[in-house]
DNA sequence: TGCATGAATGAAAACGTTTGCAGTTTGAGT
DNA sequence: ACTCAAACTGCAAACGTTTTCATTCATGCA
């Protein structure tokens, strides 16, 4: 019982009777070879159970074949949505993928980014809090590595997103179309998401736009949990909000959820969405309503848009299409309770 | 303007005017240098950006100090828990970490994990349809690089999961100290899932020990999608079920969603709970009844195995202990309308 | 003075490929 | 028989590191 270690190139060519150069050529090229000599090299290099090293092709020949994705977290769908976009669509080119997690903090991004150069990825997709500050991004456009946002958006980057302004005022025209008018915005940190950001101020255009009283804002100290103190003082106020629109479908799940604790109930008591459009959502009970954007196109445009970039061919910036879902956790005025019968002081 | 493409330990060598060898004992064996010189190194290096290139650094020391993972999909929380543990784990022994999933496909798990032997992964963590016939596990095992299974049980391979069987016990016997008795099994395809399999019959097995009536079981043709028509068909029976065990959180949550459309609520006219305690079913109101268990654990753990293996320790398999969550989706049964009342025929 | 010692560095050979160039063979056309 | 191209294959030099083995030089010590 022999320790074989994995053979390479020139093992196979040596068994064969050929030069390395030949080996190679029936793996990249084999047109080039002689039908029988290409034979003869596979069927060998079947035998021995030999595949070429891609660590020696990729030194040789400058490419690597492999992408670098950088996104918050996975505990989203939404990005792991957006993952399997960027993973189909390499996929099919024939890239390999590097994924690697921030936890939304710079400080990990930017080890993280390196590591991904080091390695030498072709390409960096990725998602970070504030493109118009974020230090990783200079770091990427100093080396010359191309690379498209994703979710953010930017004016000096390329990238691919919705509009999230357009697409929060879109929910907010259509809360006001069930009747709504007192609205509040609930989101994370704003500093550590843009997008939550643009969609404020989507929801604060639009309801100027449609003389609604200015929404409140009330923002959470993490991205995806609900503080119940926050929450209850909101829902305290002389006049509480008839509608809670929450930045991302992750956080309006957790709201309902202490909502509900709170003695609240959705939407009989009052409605909730989201900005997301997980698939999860929409097996609720009831179904949450939510701004959907199209999280596994996202990906696989974003890494459509970097393979053009490798092509040479300079990448664009685009912002898909969103929809909006309107699931049952927001009513119309009519049908919920005009004062919220459980909560008081 | 002139175009610079990133430079070599040998352009920082003949800049700082020492020899490659010096540059290279700069950034992996600090202490061997004159700190003089070393420093000189270093600030050259940083004013012209340089990294060393791990391509060149694998070939030649060969190792990546990449880890390869290949999961089913992202888009169950549960895997992509899984995944953070593992990166975590990889993260602090200093390897990143090559994803790809398999869409419970066992052409793509093939074709994908030769890929992650192609880039030379020092080591693989996955989890595929059933150990015990998987060709992709074979040909891992004809090559010599190490592996650990997640999820996965086997006799023959190292894994870290729970103890499925039990668990699945566990959740029969909480549903029976609810007044449950006519139970039915809800899993995806049986052979695309050895989890699901090793569940059944865990639930058939403590319902004998428990001399419950022997639990139906039915089959959906997707592992996360409920098919409306078995659904209402399970409960047109005669004597239906008054708890529902779903084979994962994922498909539980489908398959309320189902009843409720049926006009089935859920826990009043009949129990449901799943298997995975994903984050987000605690969230879920009602709150989702579950197994949990600890994936982000199972994917740290597994990692922790590989590189105790990659250390030349052996990996050992492991069973980490499940959690019984008894969410709102499970009541007593006095609670439950004896016979469903919305669904005839 | 001579010599061992240790510290600091360099020379050069790998690692497994790819690829431009050149060489050989073959067969066809004249 | 001679030329020429086409088809096939080989040579050898890269790619960017790491690492073994020497080499140099200063130092301490007898």
């Amino acid at each position: 019982m022999s320790f074989t270690p994995r053979p390479s190139l020139v093992q196979i060519a040596e068994q064969v009777g050929v030069s390395p150069a030949t080996v190679s050529r029936a793996f990249n090229r084999p047109e080039l070879l002689n039908d029988a000599t290409r034979e003869r090299i596979l069927a060998t290099a079947k035998r021995l159970g030999f595949r070429p090293n891609k660590v020696g092709s990729s030194l040789r020949s400058g490419s690597t074949k492999t992408l670098g994705l950088l996104l918050p977290t996975l505990a989203n769908p939404v990005f792991a949505a957006c993952f399997e976009g960027a993973e189909a669509r390499a996929l099919e080119a024939g890239y390999s993928v590097m994924l690697a997690t921030t936890g939304y903090d710079s400080q990990r991004e930017r080890t993280a980014a390196r590591s991904l150069l080091d390695h030498r990825v072709e390409g960096l997709i990725l998602t970070v809090s504030d493109p118009s500050t974020s230090a990783t991004l200079d770091e990427l456009t100093a080396s010359d590595v191309p690379f498209v946002l994703a979710y953010n958006e930017s004016d000096s980057h390329p990238f691919v997103s919705v509009d999230n302004h357009a697409a929060a005022g879109d929910m907010v025209e259509y809360l006001m179309a069930c009747g709504h008018r007192r609205l509040a915005m609930i989101s994370g940190p704003l500093d550590a998401s843009d997008r939550a950001l643009r969609r404020l101020e989507g929801v604060r255009d639009r309801a100027t736009r449609l003389d609604l009283p200015a929404p409140i804002h009330v923002s959470m100290p993490q991205h995806t949990a609900a503080d119940r103190g926050r929450l209850k003082s909101l829902m305290a106020s002389p006049k509480p909000p008839t509608a809670l629109f929450c930045s991302n479908d992750l956080l309006a799940t957790a709201v309902i959820a202490e909502l509900s604790s709170l003695g609240l109930r959705v939407p009989r008591d009052l409605s909730v969405c989201g900005f997301d459009g997980m698939a999860f959502g929409a097996l609720m009970v009831p179904s949450l309503a939510s701004v959907h954007q199209p999280s596994f196109e996202i990906g696989s445009q974003a890494c459509q848009e970097l393979l053009s970039a490798l092509g040479g061919e300079g990448s664009r910036s685009m912002r898909l299409p969103h929809r909006l879902f309107g699931g049952d956790t927001v009513a119309s005025l009519s049908h919920q309770a005009v004062q919220p019968s459980h909560c008081h002081s």
